[in-house]
DNA sequence: CATGTTGGTTCACTATAGGAAATAAAGTTT
DNA sequence: AAACTTTATTTCCTATAGTGAACCAACATG
């Protein structure tokens, strides 16, 4: 394998190309992912199809996995290749801030058929955006137009019960204590079936255009 | 972590949405390339050091390249993976996802002092991690360790009262509906003032966006 | 303690990827 | 048209990726 590789090397010098070898550890790469998702080799191996031993040695760099596998392995995992072969960089944070909302202090954007409270709204340069929303009691007429914004949203209903339409799925009935996560550039509405109002808290990611 | 549950998480994910598997043809893909550059194979061979016989079987989908071997045909080919993988394709964008949490289902992680409720766990690759939080009533003792992690987290008080400790702030009292955003890299703890154990539901970012 | 249980590694084996050389199928040259 | 030349495919073999089972911690539980 060296000798064979070396010359390859050789060869691929002689004819005028750098080597450009990739410095990457994708084990170590997969095990990061894995653990920060708290898995065990076993979930991996449940969510991918492939066997616990395997992805053992994919992530000590014993072996070199096979084209197939890492297909299986980034759909499994739900991740994208340029995501598996960059490290995480470090980007320039900053830190050590806190910004204080106390109930019904949030900066108030009435609408229509919803009240946005807009919360921790003093601090800039967030990554996220949380907001509350009453949603006005037996709002469903048809609602006008989807929402839909760059990004992923996480919402949970503080209050009453809605209806929540998403784009290419059937709609869901959400009571107190559930709780969603979808992508926001997928369509997605509000109403509410409760007869009080209804109240959701959602967080959004900001897109990264920074 | 349990099976059974995982496994349903599965089902219902797989049920829920296909999978976005990419059905790519590396093969076809990689001829193309070799062709609109009027290579050989034997072009090829000298660039990536793979034998022609193999880059032929390759193109040919007869094996599935080791992820050594895809590593030699980008460096040598002067491509990059993205590229390979996304033909006049449209980038492969995860969308369209969604994840519903009932009430109370969510993963459990139970420790001494409070228990954490993983919410929308069954997604993977979030910008973002919802969790739900019960601190135990009269949590006041000293608390052992400042908790810290890259990124920012989004908190609000859905019931009860609890104390927050940051570093480099005095601590804060919070009822219920209030909410605070802080750097997480700043260390941080709860303990509850209430009599009652008191409830949070908390969002964090995840490291490494882009 | 012994006795699971759980997450990870190692082992022995099978399936398959990768390489050298033979083969096929073109196009060139004479 | 036969004798080369050039390029892709196929063959056969070796190296190695992938698997299930055994093995080994570390932790719980009786």
């Amino acid at each position: 394998m060296s000798a064979n590789t070396d010359q390859a090397a050789a060869l691929r010098i002689a004819s005028g190309r750098k080597p450009f070898v990739e410095p990457l550890r994708l084990g170590e790469r997969l095990k990061q992912i894995r653990l920060a998702n708290q898995w065990t080799l076993e979930d991996v191996s449940r969510r991918t199809g492939l066997a616990r031993s395997t992805l053992s040695k994919i992530e000590n760099d014993q072996i070199s996995p096979t084209f197939a596998a890492v297909q299986k392995l980034i759909s499994g995992l739900g991740i994208d290749l340029p995501q598996l072969l960059s490290p995480p960089k470090l980007q320039s944070r900053t830190s050590g801030r806190r910004d204080l909302t106390r109930s019904g202090e949030g900066q108030q954007h009435p609408t229509p058929t919803y009240e946005h409270e807009l919360l921790s709204w003093q601090l800039a340069q967030k990554r996220m955006i949380p907001f509350k929303t009453i949603v006005r009691a037996r709002s469903f007429d048809e609602f006008s137009e989807w929402v839909r914004h760059d990004g992923e949203e996480f919402l949970i209903v503080l209050d009453g019960t809605i209806r929540l339409y998403t784009e290419f799925y059937e709609p869901l009935e959400l009571e107190q204590g559930d709780s969603i996560y979808f992508d926001s550039d997928m369509g997605h509405a509000l109403v509410s079936t409760s007869i009080a109002d209804a109240i959701v808290l959602s967080v959004c990611t900001r897109g990264e255009a920074n």
